[in-house]
RNA sequence: GUCCCCUUCGUCUAGAGGCCUAGGACACUGCCCUUUCACGGCGGUAACAGGGGUUCGAAUCCCCUAGGGGACGCCA
């Protein structure tokens, strides 16, 4: 039998960190086994579903490149088929109209309450024969009253659920429309999904939807439930810790692989290895050793690696990134020295794409100001006379590549009699403006002749003005 | 409150009864490399929640306690 594994987000929000965890494991799991991944929006709570939402996540999908086999499909598109198999429940005797009010039902949850008991529905209307005029009834699913549901968690483990702690759910509100545990369970039937890999926030509904799915006669699923990834402050990861949306870390200038590798071993590990590339995680992921107790997020350890994957990758494949962040500096890489090249020179100085955009910035256009504390170190009045003598060699400099312009330093080095230090110090902060950027011959090579002369100048006119004063 | 899940360095984790004087990674930190900033290399600090068992032997198995998380909706 072919896996069949879904994720299944509802469209009231972007997609978030832990979403995107789970959907990576799913997408695993499919991949690994030569199976199929299905994308499913539910988004029967109409109040609250949003199309913006639907394409919040679409996007973040893309991005993520966990690209589904099937779908997205939509489950408000599937009303007439919860319907029927809510009338054949119904037929079956399976489940039955409830009449009770809300008010009735809030009372009875606050009596039980008051009990030191689990709030529960008691069943009052399981064996009501006649409406109650002026209520419209919801459908409630008649759950077991005895034994027990036994899931057999892929990562949990053995779970045990006494049916006496549940209680008969409502599978369709009183407008008809059909609520979550009911639309989960007919479609993961009907798409004929096997691995049910979500958060462990649904562990609870499981033994729920197990039942359902018995009564409709269905084969049962694998379950894998996934811990919960929480913030810093322990609890479950949310807005108010910062970044959660997926589409954020784009913006942040974050590698989709990154943060892919990132969740991955949020809960997962194979020996000490860190970095990961997909297809490994393809080979190695399972399921079944995915961890069972909930961690937290660490901004700091994503943002290493990050770093990694900057200097690992392909130049281009970063340059296939950066673009977006370059655009919104302003910058267009054509208009100055090979951009590939660039990012070779600088992206071990970087962490994230935003930064690495920042440092490339000076290849490409003139700075408005030095780094202060650089410039008072370095653009002292006897700093004018080493600029001078390189901007005088530069001028007349045959060839212009890195090679050439080490030998000029060193020949103003000799000529001066004086350390590295004196001649270099300035030269790199009159051209990069105090950025951090790798061996001087190749920082000059790249910026070029007339950048290179034109911010010299500026610099010699900088350290006069200042020590005029 | 009731039910469910969980508990190894600050964080992510290795660990399937002897290989554990508990390993790796991030962070922090010392040194080295170095014309800036980084990358990199070599070190350091730092953990089995507590208590009972089982066993010749327990981080590993069992029980209890404590702590954390989740669920308890005509949300998903």
């Amino acid at each position: 039998m072919t896996v069949r594994t879904r994720f299944a987000p509802s469209p009231t929000g972007y997609l978030h960190i832990g979403g995107a965890r789970t959907a990576l494991y799913s997408w695993l799991h499919a991949r690994k086994h030569g199976g199929r991944f299905i994308l499913r929006i539910e988004d029967t709570d109409l109040e609250r579903s949003t199309a913006e939402s639907v394409n919040a996540i679409l996007e973040g999908m893309t991005w993520l490149g966990l690209e589904y086999d099937e779908g997205p499909f939509y489950q408000t598109e599937h009303f007439p088929r919860y319907k029927e198999v809510i009338q054949q429940l119904l037929d079956k005797g399976l489940a039955y109209k409830c009449y009770c009010t809300k008010d009735e039902l809030e009372a009875m949850r606050e009596q039980q309450m008051a009990n030191k008991e689990k709030p529960r529905y008691d069943g009052r209307c399981r064996e009501r024969r006649e409406p109650r005029p002026g209520v419209e009834p919801v459908v409630r699913f008649k759950n077991p009253t005895d034994g027990a549901v036994i899931i057999d968690d892929l990562i949990k483990g053995r779970v045990v659920i006494q049916n006496s702690e549940l209680d008969d759910l409502i599978i369709a509100r009183s407008d008809g429309v059909p609520t979550y545990n009911l639309t989960v369970v007919v479609d993961d039937m009907d798409m004929k999904v096997t691995h049910v890999i979500r958060g462990d926030d649904h562990l609870n509904n499981t033994p729920r939807q197990m039942n359902i799915l018995a009564a409709l006669g269905a084969q049962l699923p694998h379950y894998a439930h996934v811990p919960m990834i929480l913030g810093e402050d322990g609890k479950r990861l949310s807005k108010r810790h910062g970044a959660v949306s997926v589409m954020q870390y784009r913006e942040e200038g974050f590698l989709p692989e990154a943060l892919l590798n990132y969740l991955v071993r949020l809960g997962w590990s194979h020996g000490d290895q860190e970095l990961f590339s997909l297809d490994e995680l393809i080979e190695l992921f399972d399921v079944n050793n995915v961890n069972t107790a909930a961690s937290t997020f660490n901004p700091e350890k994503l943002l290493w690696l990050n770093q990694q994957y900057l200097i690992k990758s392909d130049p281009a494949h970063v340059l296939h990134h950066l673009s977006y962040h370059l655009g919104n500096l302003g910058i267009d890489p054509t208009e100055g020295p090979d951009i590939l090249e660039v990012i070779k020179a600088q992206r071990e100085r970087a962490k994230t794409l935003v930064e690495l955009a920042g440092i490339c910035a000076f290849y490409y256009r003139d700075f408005d100001s030095y780094n202060e504390q650089a410039a008072k170190k370095a653009f002292k009045p006897e700093a004018v006379e080493p600029l001078i003598k390189v901007k005088e060699k530069m001028q007349t400099l045959g060839e212009w590549n890195a090679k050439a312009l080490h030998g000029l330093i060193e020949r103003v080095v000799n000529e001066l009699g004086v350390g590295f230090g004196k001649v270099g110090m300035p030269l790199r902060l009159a051209v990069t403006g105090g950025q951090p950027s790798p061996d001087l011959d190749l920082t000059l090579y790249l910026i070029g002749k007339d950048a290179c002369l034109r911010r010299i100048d500026k610099a010699i006119e900088y350290i006069r003005s200042t020590a005029a004063k």
